[in-house]
DNA sequence: CGTGAGCCATGCGTCTCACGCATGGCTCAG
DNA sequence: CTGAGCCATGCGTGAGACGCATGGCTCACG
């Protein structure tokens, strides 16, 4: 049983205006016979005949004239919902899904944010925090328009075919975390040769990293305390318990009692970079908010 | 390209409802596969994510949400062209389409037209007069949606397959019209033998049968004139410089001054009828007219 | 009356599309 | 870690859309 379809209202509003199948057939670009049979699913479709042949083109009965009415509206109503999604795509407006990398959710996404929300208030920025490769997947799906990962030495290659990404320029690298007392805290770059000696609190996740680990190039670290997530090792770091890896990208996010300072170390060889990934094809605010992140205090 | 179809808004708006491609599948009677791909296809149309996917099912985005709105008008109307539409089948006014042949169209229509608009006013019969091929092919081309044909002895054999043809009952055959004051004209019956010697006014039509020429059993009628229209016959009929064959069935409308006469003729084996024709699924006016057409003077 | 133009209806063949089946991948709760 | 629930996609099949060609009809014109 067939039903209406919109290219069918199309074709009857098109031979109702032209009078004559052969003459619509010109304008929507079809042949006679396809136009002829369109009209006879139509006909089927609403259980009346739509128009009387006539030897000279046809006429619209008094059916046509009532679906014509309606076919008028729906047309009307398809063009202003192309015309609205089309503006919002343009607009930079609602909502955003960004996702991040733990470190990078904690200071460089936030001050991103504040400042899109500056240029454009309309505009709402959802944070979720997760690892690189799920938050790759979240971009594929859709569910966010913006990943902040982290690529480099003793990290997968991750596939980012088809998609956009840019580095963060810039960038301080590694250093410790130390508690306020400790004799580091008041120097503005530690040796790496001071760091032997000192207790470490490290991750327990499942992850590798320097991020989770004792200092990369140390031979033998004395690891004193063990903890799943940051907050509580640099609270152990505060307590004065031990000392912790931490990038610079974080520096400015440690908790009351602690001080991040730089190491220098000529024998650290690992890279890592902050990339943000989107879409080859971004939204208006998508692409806003890409180029806030490139463009913070690390940026030229 | 793809563009937007009905069956996808339906989809959509369906998706939508449920929160879920699987749930709306099932009451949709489509699988989940084919409705992930007719989501695809409208989000190809409109250029716009429509749905985010989690793992327990979909949300709308705000593209969607501007789409809905527009999608929901689109199934109004939809929904009230058809109900428009059933309405105007099912109701007994607007126009009526009637072809009859010529003697019908000028006796037997009228009467059953005037009866129709006293019991449906809002019904306005439009009467053709052909001849009963040509009110076949326009009742088959859906041009008029009652025919009223002659049958029977004399005439071809059409076609009335896939169409429903319900005889006019009654009938009173043959006679002649007369001038008032023919010595016929007091007569309630002439024998056969009392038109010899008559003088004729036949018809010069194209078409052969017993209305244009003169008594069709006898043997050397005496042709006085020729006319081509039957009023013009009846005018010299009146005038009387001949009489005239006459159908039972236009008995009653004859002009001023002339009088039909029923004829006894036992020799006359010729039988015909007049048929209502029309579409077996016909709608409810043309099934009013063609009882009233059947249920006349002639009728029980 | 015969002919040609204009238009609609339909048989036929071909190509595209819609859909179901089966399966893989992902998330999340237990 | 496992199983349930859900979405995405490859593949095959049947249905549908469309163009080509042709027939049938009406009507204007010579």
């Amino acid at each position: 049983m067939s039903e209406m379809t919109l290219a069918g209202l199309r074709v009857v509003v098109e031979v109702a205006r032209r009078g004559s199948f052969t003459a619509a057939a010109e304008v929507l670009g079809y042949t006679q016979s396809a136009i002829s049979r369109q009209v006879g699913v139509m006909e089927t479709a609403v259980g009346s005949p739509l128009f009387e042949r006539w030897a000279r083109g046809v006429r619209p009965t008094t059916a046509c004239e009532a679906l014509l009415k309606h076919a008028r509206q729906v047309v009307v109503h398809l063009e202003a919902a192309e015309l609205e999604i089309a503006g919002l795509r343009d607009r930079i407006a609602g909502r955003l899904a960004v996702g991040a990398y733990p470190t990078a959710a904690a200071s460089l996404v936030p001050r991103a944010m504040a400042r899109v929300k500056e240029e454009h208030p309309a505009l709402a920025v959802r944070l979720g925090e997760a690892g690189s490769p799920a938050l790759l997947r979240r971009l594929r799906a859709g569910r966010i328009e913006v990943a902040v990962i982290a690529v480099g030495d003793g990290l997968p290659d991750y596939d980012l075919s088809g998609l956009r990404a840019e580095s963060v320029p810039g960038g301080r690298g590694l250093g410790v975390a130390v508690a306020d007392g400790h004799p580091f805290a008041t120097r503005t770059e530690v040796d790496v040769r001071d760091l032997a000696g000192q207790v470490w609190v490290v991750g327990a996740g499942g992850e590798g990293g320097p991020q989770f680990g004792a200092w990369p190039t140390l031979s033998a670290p004395h690891v004193g305390h063990e903890a799943r997530t940051w907050q509580t090792r640099l609270g152990l770091v505060a307590a004065g318990l031990g000392v912790s890896v931490l990038p610079g990208l974080a520096a400015d996010v440690v908790p009351r009692g602690v001080t991040w300072v730089p190491v220098r170390d000529p024998g650290l060889a690992e890279r890592r970079q902050t990339v943000v990934v989107t879409d080859e094809d971004r939204s208006p605010a998508a692409d806003v908010f890409a180029q806030a992140l490139r463009s913070g205090p690390h940026g030229s």
